[in-house]
DNA sequence: GCCAACGTTGGC
DNA sequence: GCCAACGTTGGC
């Protein structure tokens, strides 16, 4: 089982949207290390779903429900999307900045490269933000 | 609105 | 293949 964070800008696409639908395609993801990152992703794997731009904190998890295959806004061929249903709301959201002020995520891959949409996370960064969500 | 980080494009 | 110019993302 593996797990990762996949960040949407809420006014385009929030959690409470993809809870609203169910199930959703993770498409529009244009960029090559992503793209390795959804390729290696498995079903049932985790993600945590985090906001950008508004409100800049992971808000939920969301679970990996189809494997990567071709995305269907891409006319190219080129992109891949995977489908993810909505798990668990968090109690309270995890700021970046709580995220950035605890060493206990200093590895974080998001954080040492804040532009990449899909990234891991380890077993114990995703545990460890589950648990302050819980604070 | 600004800026840093990073990706892409195109000239050479 | 290098690098400057430019575009995009995302935090502040």
């Amino acid at each position: 089982m593996n797990y990762w964070l996949m960040k949407s800008e809420p006014d385009v696409f929030s959690y409470d949207d993809l809870v609203e639908k169910g199930k959703a395609e993770w498409d529009g993801v244009r960029n090559h290390t992503a793209k390795l990152h959804m390729m290696a992703m498995k079903k049932g794997d985790l993600a945590l779903f985090y906001h950008s731009n508004i409100g800049v904190e992971a808000v939920g998890v969301m679970e990996i429900v189809e494997e990567a295959a071709p995305d269907s806004t891409d006319e190219t061929g080129k992109w891949v999307a995977v489908h993810v249903a909505p798990k668990e709301k968090l109690a309270n959201p995890v700021t970046l900045k709580a995220m950035k002020a605890d060493s206990a995520l200093s590895g974080m891959v998001m954080l040492r490269q804040s532009r990449l949409s899909v990234s891991p996370l380890s077993e114990q960064e995703f545990r460890h933000i589950l648990a302050l969500s819980k604070r």
